[in-house]
DNA sequence: CAGAACATGTAAGTTGTTACATGATTTT
DNA sequence: AAAATCATGTAACAACTTACATGTTCTG
């Protein structure tokens, strides 16, 4: 089983939702399409793993209400303690972009910088909105092991880090972007 | 063109390198099997956005050493400037098992932490005696957008950066990793 | 009235991984 | 003696993306 079907596992184990729903939430820890959860939340209901309630919605299209079943908290279960780490990977274009950066001239690479900034800092905002909300939920605390929040509150905690210390690296950056400091080697 | 066409461009832009080579200095950046880079060195061959010189090692198999040509140079300058930026992606299993952690032990819980920690900071200890040694080198400094050095620079002080944040995250979470502090809900 | 959000699905194509294949030298 | 490093390549398979397909309601 890929490591795909695990996320959706543990996104119902924290409650039911549908495969729309299950792709938004997703984005915080794994990238997929809507087009590779569909198929796979069917087979992983074929497998028993998960249960679907059809809901029918007016105003909306119906949607099918996903749920964990016991064998699928069991399969998430073993497979968080049994399986080996695998190494993770990161693939982002703006990386690839910064590594060649002084192909470019200064102005086209501060461009590059202040647009990066601008979408992290979008983001940062709505991080720590959606974390402030995590924290002022009734009932047992986000920080609790027992919350089922925990995990999710966890990564949230993980991300703003992140998204605040990459803010960082850019504005540490962001000075370097002048015309060239370095003399030019035919005069000393 | 596929991204990593442009990673490896990137690379031969800094120095020529062998596609053996290129496959670990990747690793920074981007994440790709030699069975992916071999024969995309060799369709950029084809296309002439590299060429390479073949160089007979003794105690050591043959290889091919790598260099960008002009077209190539155009054509990577080409893609920082012009090419939108597509969203990146991070798959990390490790994330998927802390989303879902408070359904294991909190013991099993931590040891996955301190796990994650020990591997962090061996990479922490290697990051650092990189970029000490780039910082070093004599020539032009690698602060300086001059150094063909200064894109692989920035992009070890930003994985330098994640790392810490994320060890200091993970010694955040840590303690809360008790027994859990919540009262059971029968007898309140 | 165009576009976004809600909602699910399939088909075709691309990208990326694992396994197969070879082989000398150095390190444990 | 086994494992790692150096070095390149191909074949088969799995994973993932993009495009096709449909339809209502709400928002700008």
């Amino acid at each position: 089983m890929i490591a795909l079907a695990y996320a959706l596992l543990g996104m119902l184990a924290r409650k039911p939702c549908s495969g729309y729903e299950l792709m938004k939430l997703l984005k915080l820890f794994w990238q997929a399409q809507h087009s590779q959860i569909y198929p796979l939340l069917a087979k992983l209901e074929k497998e028993g793993l998960v249960t679907f309630e059809l809901i029918g919605q007016t105003g909306k299209p119906d949607k099918k209400l996903y749920s964990i079943t016991d064998s699928g908290i069991d399969a998430l279960r073993e497979w968080i303690r049994e399986q080996p780490p695998t190494d993770s990977t990161e693939r982002d274009e703006f990386l690839i972009k910064i590594y060649a950066i002084g192909l470019v001239d200064p102005e086209a690479g501060r461009d590059l910088f202040l647009e990066r900034r601008e979408a992290l800092v979008a983001r940062l905002h709505r991080l720590e909105e959606s974390i402030k909300l995590m924290e002022e939920e009734p009932g047992i605390p986000v920080t609790d092991i027992a919350s089922k929040q925990f995990g999710r509150y966890l990564l949230h905690q993980r991300k703003v880090r992140m998204v605040r210390e990459e803010i960082d690296w850019l504005d540490w950056s962001l000075p370097l972007f002048k015309p060239s400091s370095a003399q030019t080697p035919d005069h000393p």
